[in-house]
RNA sequence: UGCCCGAUGGUGUAAUGGUAGCACGAACGACUCUGACUCGUUCUGUCUAGGUUCGACUCCUAGUCGGGCAGCCA
């Protein structure tokens, strides 16, 4: 099973509904739009986790259902906080979580292409389209492309009268602006006449004022009970360079005045976002209204975004773990990362199976983790194929098998499949099994070995411990025990019932790996909800150990799920893969529905 | 003591004035060469108070609780 393959399981689920999708539904059925435009918007400045999932599912998802288009668009209007590696982790964590579901919908522009100008409706226009599906030189869309283009946007607002030039410092905007139940001052400055607003924007833009000298401010209301109508800022000065746009610009535009020009100019026709941006709808309408632009305008959607249980999203305290060495980078099968749960094992459809299930609403809810692990375990039954792995391995000598005899065994690949493959295993006089499955004393309800007890060996025959073999310390050492060979396959015993059946290995025929042991990253479920979110981190949360494989495991590659039977799914490493020596992450446990005596779940 | 948004079982959601349903979870049971999967049964809900209506989760009013808004971040 290649990470090709398991991208495309469950991609005929049936198109989910919300509100938003009502909203489009309306819109295609009024033929509003000739065609519907999303775009996924992510800055810079982070790596992708599952909470941009949701966004990424709905708004591919949208245009999927629509025949439409999703732009994957970098807002990258603030160069100090930004980088092109970056740039390039969120191309492919986009690509890998559509892969074999929504590429067709994926909208890209021609390399280095920039808007271009058209007239409509007898009106001069800019736009920037997709490239065609399939052309060579494609790259995301970013906002930074459009710095001439939003720079004439704002030259036309102060012509308009509906943008100045402001001479406050940072210090005195912020007094100016007044508080949410206090109402603002107009900056001194608000009164310029166009010429010299003109000619100190141009000033601006060359170059000519140091960083927080001057900005561009929108025009509207300083006592609007909205804190985004008090004359927003338009443009600040900035002397950086950009990792995109060079170093052409020392004038940056803001988010509120590049989004909704960015939307404008690809031709967006549902900008969703998430709920934080609700109050900055009206400014979203009020620049594209002001400008008088001849195209239909975008409009501005909102939903909740997600939260998980036991997890964190929050770019600045997911860096924190980064750079604090709590976890091994962005990449760590620990971190809610899309490229954490690529390499932990996760397929990209289990990540959508989620969206699927926690839906869209305005809402603000904590999702409980046990959804995404359904998620997991849903995706992954279906195409997991059966392993044995025994990773605390107990020796356990069959004593009635000599030495260097071997029994084959043809166990199942996996049981779910419609047409039945086996795989040959071997069984000899030494075997491993887990420690766990034996118990010198059986709690209540204990149907593995024990002493004098028969267990089945899956896929080989039912056993019985016959003496524990204990060390000096005494500890166990070893169980030797009999074999039935008559309950084997095509025995004449093979339909005998025991209780219990056990996973095991051959001790000759089996090869040592590295299983990394993963558990979630806090101990509590709602590790933001205090400052201090690092005092929850669960100290094992990895757990590494040498487990016995069959041999058969020599030959994983990255992509490939296992199901190691009645332990968990489980992955090569991405990262510390060597030909014919995997490292193996777990996914995830298999659901465990025993409660052991005396210990509640 | 400003403005905006929201509230349905433990969790996520559906019902768009007409039987409160689905999934997860939990409990019990069946099945089982994975204590998995699958199947069956059960469990728990419309924030409060008024109003409109033959009828309200849905509409109205007031309240309660939760979230957001005072970056030259996005």
């Amino acid at each position: 099973m290649s990470a090709a393959n398991i991208a495309n399981v469950s991609t005929t689920t049936p198109a989910p509904s919300d509100f938003i999708r009502d909203i489009v539904a309306q819109d295609v059925a009024s033929q509003r739009f000739a065609k519907i435009v999303t775009r996924f918007p992510p800055e810079p400045n982070g790596y992708l986790h599952i909470g941009h999932a949701k966004s990424i599912c709905l708004n591919f998802g949208i245009a999927r259902e629509n025949n439409g288009q999703c732009n994957l668009r970098f807002d990258d209007t603030n160069p100090v906080k930004e980088d092109i590696e970056y740039v390039d982790s969120i191309t492919h964590d986009v690509r890998w979580l559509i892969s074999g579901w929504a590429d067709q919908c994926l909208g890209q522009k021609t390399k280095g292409a920039v808007p271009t100008a058209q007239i409509f409706n007898d009106k001069p226009d800019f736009h920037i389209g997709a490239a065609p599906l399939g052309a060579p030189e494609v790259e995301a869309f970013f906002a930074s492309d459009y710095f001439e283009q939003i720079y004439a946007y704002a030259q036309q607002l102060i012509k308009l009268g509906m943008a100045y030039v402001d001479d406050l410092t940072p210090e005195e905007t912020e007094a100016y602006r007044g508080s949410p139940d206090r109402p603002g001052r107009p900056s001194p400055w608000r009164d310029r006449c166009i010429a010299e607003n003109l000619d100190l924007f141009g000033r601006m833009r060359a170059g000519e004022f140091p960083n927080g000298a001057r900005s561009l401010r929108a025009k509207i209301d300083m006592t609007s009970p909205n804190m985004w109508l008090r004359d927003p800022l338009l443009y600040r000065i900035r002397h950086v360079a950009h990792h995109h746009a060079g170093d052409k610009w020392c004038l940056y535009p803001l988010y509120d005045f590049a989004h909704c020009l960015s939307d404008y100019l690809e031709g967006i026709t549902h900008s969703v976002c998430t709920l934080e941006f609700e109050v900055h709808r009206p400014l979203y309408d009020w620049i594209l209204q002001s400008l008088e632009l001849p195209r239909t305008l975008p409009h501005q959607y909102e939903f909740a975004k997600l939260n998980v249980g036991y997890m964190i999203f929050s770019k600045r305290r997911l860096l924190q773990l980064v750079e604090e060495g709590a976890v091994e980078g962005w990449e760590d099968p620990r971190m809610p990362t899309l490229s954490g749960a690529r390499r932990r094992g996760i397929p990209a459809s289990a990540i959508r199976r989620l969206a699927a299930i926690v839906g869209v609403t305005k809402y603000e809810s904590v999702t409980d983790i046990a959804l995404f692990e359904h998620a997991v375990r849903e995706e992954l039954n279906p195409i997991a194929a059966r392993r044995l792995a025994v990773l605390h391995p107990m020796k356990v000598v069959l004593t009635n098998i000599p030495a260097g005899e071997t029994w084959v065994c043809a166990a199942t690949n996996n049981p779910q499949d419609e047409v039945t493959t086996t795989r040959d295993l071997a069984l000899t006089r030494e075997v491993f099994i887990e420690s766990d499955d034996f118990a010198e004393i059986p709690p209540p309800k204990y149907f593995r070995l024990k002493p004098g007890g028969e267990v089945r060996l899956k896929y080989a025959c039912i056993i019985r411990c016959d003496e524990v073999i204990k060390d000096a310390a005494g500890q166990i050492t070893e169980l030797r025990c009999t074999a039935d060979l008559t309950t084997r396959a095509g025995g004449a015993n093979v339909d005998k019932k025991v209780k219990g059946t056990i996973h095991w290995v051959s001790a000759s025929h089996c090869i040592d790996a590295e299983v990394r042991l993963y558990d979630r990253l806090f101990t509590v479920p709602e590790p933001g909800a205090t400052d201090d979110f690092r005092k929850h981190l669960n100290p094992h949360s990895l757990q590494v150990v040498t487990g016995k494989l069959e041999e058969s495991l020599v030959n994983a590659q990255p992509g490939e799920s296992f199901q190691f039977e009645r332990l968990g799914y489980f992955t090569p490493d991405n990262k510390n893969f060597t030909p014919g020596r995997p490292v193996f992450n777990r996914t995830l446990t298999l659901r465990d529905t025993w409660v052991k005596p005396g210990q509640p779940k």
